[in-house]
DNA sequence: AACGTTCGCAACCGCGCACAA
DNA sequence: GTTGTGCGCGGTTGCGAACGT
């Protein structure tokens, strides 16, 4: 919580070039809301409905930017918002969708009803990170802590996708401490993920049958998503959720057999290209392509992450 | 009781994408 | 193609409570 008074670190010399955040305009309150402030808003958008942020607070009335007001409702005023203590079920779904979607936080949260990407990604850092360090795991990677030094420091390169997978010698490194957690050959080899446990590369599902929306023009310099396995894929989470080991390997034994390519064209393109791992601000899709996961097919993930992640809205649908 | 340290979490920031003009 | 606006994301900050000495 920031106290009204305290100036952020940027808004104490900010760059000339670059604007200044909307909350350091004169006049604007910062820091912890009021319980007054939290029934204006409350009201005003149950009344006039979300959206529209950057005005809303003039029109409701509050002396508080729209960003400020949005990340109010999302997180604490929005109607259905689950808050306190997180149940064992519901931190074993949290271990098992960080595996598979890495720090992506808003996508946990769409599969954990009632909980924030906020609360979700606090709570990693604050319980979940360290309990995984206790029992000797890597957060980031899910794999075992390595003690034994190596030839190149820890570093955070080390972290970004990799072009040579280690899937094949991924389980021989990885006990799979956590008995609960489905960890498969399989999936790796579905997904590609890469030696730092993000999944890297692309994951090219050659979709000619089941979504029926793989006709537009591939352009072959772009990593590009053919299709979508919506189905296979959804329910494949699902089974990761369900902790269904077996249905879970039997979906991606599914998709595996429709996996058109597994390419270099993803090095040959440049920069990570799978969105499950890649910044979902530095990936782009190719025309015509999407990822699985990303299309409005596999529910729990909201509109606008299907938005964001989508390059044609005709495809939600 | 007083002080110092650690921890949890609400809030903020910077960035990048989508979209319209 | 460019610019401006709106939005939402992940990362980070720092207050205040809890805990330890």
């Amino acid at each position: 919580m920031r106290h009204p008074s305290q100036a952020s670190t940027s808004s104490t010399s900010p760059p000339i070039s670059k604007p200044t955040p909307c909350c350091t305009k004169v006049g604007l309150k910062r820091g912890p809301w009021t319980a007054e402030e939290d029934e204006v808003l409350g009201n005003y958008i149950r009344k006039e409905g979300e959206g529209r942020w950057r005005t809303l607070p003039k029109r409701a009335g509050l002396l508080r930017c729209g960003k400020s007001c949005r990340l109010r409702w999302m997180n604490y005023l929005r109607p259905n918002v689950k808050r306190g203590h997180i149940a064992p079920d519901e931190e074993d779904l949290i271990l098992r969708l960080h595996r598979l979607l890495g720090n992506r936080w808003s996508l946990i949260a769409g599969r954990i009803p009632g909980r924030t990407d906020n609360e979700i990604k606090n709570y990693w850092n604050t319980h979940l990170s360290k309990k995984l360090i206790s029992q000797g795991i890597d957060p980031r990677t899910h794999k075992p802590l390595i003690t034994t030094t190596t030839s190149s420091p820890p570093s955070s390169d080390q972290d970004k996708p990799s072009s040579s997978s280690k899937a094949t010698n991924y389980h021989a490194l990885n006990p799979n401490p956590n008995p609960n957690l489905v960890t498969t050959a399989l999936e790796d080899q579905v997904l590609n993920k890469g030696n730092n446990g993000y999944y890297h590369g692309s994951v090219i599902l050659q979709n000619s049958d089941v979504s029926g929306i793989g006709n537009e023009e591939q352009d072959d310099d772009e990593i590009n998503y053919c299709g979508t396995d919506d189905v296979f894929m959804s329910s494949f989470l699902n089974s990761l959720i369900n902790e269904d080991g077996f249905n879970a390997q039997h979906q991606l034994h599914q998709m595996s057999s429709s996996i058109g390519i597994i390419t270099a064209a993803a090095a040959a393109a440049g920069g990570s290209s799978d969105p499950l791992m890649s910044h979902p601000s530095t990936f782009a899709f190719g025309a015509g392509w999407e990822n699985p996961i990303m299309s409005s097919g596999y529910n729990g993930f909201n509109q606008n992450e299907t938005k964001k992640f989508t390059h044609d809205p005709a495809r939600l649908e």
